[in-house]
DNA sequence: GTATATTGTTGACATATATCAACAATATAA
DNA sequence: TTATATTGTTGATATATGTCAACAATATAC
């Protein structure tokens, strides 16, 4: 894992970026600290940046951290037994992002990576395990966050298990668009290979489907941006299965 | 959702049943309430038996009570568009039982039916929000729990994706010898087609599988009792994918 | 008890998806 | 620039899994 402090951006970032970096969504986890407990978490963290494709943690290595994404794109890997790869979920700026099984074990679950250049801030879990303890709006911003990761969870493992390629495809690009790059012809530092491990299919699956939305007028493809032509169509492919 | 009280079971809980509804395996979420709360738990919440086949409660219908199961299986069952269904997990005696997106949206993201008779009582969510806010340990609790939730079902994506049929239905037996039924030759309660909805796979495909691993001597099977006999088997196909 | 419905089982067959291999289009390096 | 590696694309083919239909074994009702 190899990190590279970024003095500069750390100096920037001692103002107010936490109260970003905490912000997810809707619910800022940020808004329920005292101005205390944030000056004393921009005092912990630290600051890092890492290039497109390095590793941010590995999964199965200790978790002593939780990690706020301040610019970039990073994605949840979950290494299975052989060799294969499941995209669980990306995460943009202003993510907030735990081991998946905070205070449980302190073991991450999942790999996260780069995507593009991250730059992000690391807090040790002692300092969140202390405003859980003594600020109960923040345990309860982070309960919120918790359940909110778990029902995303629960409508990939439903729409994996029991649609066809069309509609899995259908989701992702849908995702992507509105969740994610947040524009129409979006340009996804994804490869296909990244894509198709969203989604749980072989790439050469993931082309062909994309193909025949390119054919049916559905999407245009230049390179590695993605137009979407017709939302209704793609929601209605993702409903029908 | 039918439900009928039962007064005399309902009397013989008010001792002290909630400890023990509250206590999922290792962690006892009950442990950090106080005598008061736990008094006003015990006033509060309703005790209910559903029969078998019963719905418990339904997706889509709005959340305003969490569930612990006190004696009997229940199924979480994920409801796709079209008509397929996705036994997420089972929860058995002393389960605690959220909507999955506690504080979030109050909505149910899934159905919980009876499998066996259920004996249970449901606590308004207004109490759990109380201790939440109040009690930073049962916050702590909750976060764990919801933690631990979250690995089960990243776990179950990661198996179901990538997995064969016969790594999947080897995860299933493990899963309901190991941490439901908890000893070996287990009488299911659970049909077929419900065995099936958990791997994701067509109940024909189950079976065949099942089949494959009685002739090799890897089980046997009675009726709906199943034993293992070669546990270490199951856990090498499971690894194998 | 017999009748009837539900659940389980098996086989033949269809199909969604993966695999493999060749090649095209990029990106990266020298 | 040319050379080389990486990524994307397409076709032919294999295979895991689903579908359908017949029948067996239970459970449930009468």
């Amino acid at each position: 894992m190899e990190t590279k402090k970024n003095e500069d951006a750390c100096a920037i970032c001692t103002d107010r970026c936490c109260s970003r970096c905490f912000d997810d969504g809707d619910d800022s986890i940020f808004d329920s600290l005292t101005t205390d407990e944030l000056d004393s978490l921009v005092k912990e963290k630290r600051h890092l940046v890492f290039k497109a494709g390095e590793t941010i943690f590995k999964q199965n290595t200790s978790a002593r951290n939780i990690v706020c994404i301040k610019r970039g794109l990073a994605k949840i890997v979950a290494e299975g037994e052989n060799e294969k790869k499941l995209i669980v979920r990306l995460y943009s700026n202003h993510s907030i992002l735990t081991g998946g099984s905070m205070f449980l074990d302190e073991i991450r679950h999942f790999t996260v990576q780069a995507v593009t250049e991250v730059e992000c801030c690391f807090i040790g879990s002692d300092m969140i395990l202390d405003f859980v303890t003594k600020n109960s709006q923040f345990a309860f911003e982070l309960l919120k966050l918790n359940n909110k990761q778990n029902m995303q969870m629960l409508n990939n493992l439903v729409g994996i298990t029991q649609k066809y390629m069309p509609g899995r495809v259908s989701d992702l690009l849908l995702y992507l668009k509105n969740e994610i790059f947040l524009c129409n012809p979006f340009v996804s530092r994804l490869s296909r290979q990244e894509m198709a491990d969203m989604t749980g299919m072989t790439m050469e699956s993931f082309i062909r489907i994309l193909k025949e939305f390119k054919t049916s007028g559905i999407i245009t493809v230049d390179g590695s941006a993605i137009h979407i032509l017709d939302e209704e169509a793609l929601q209605l492919i993702s409903k029908k299965g």
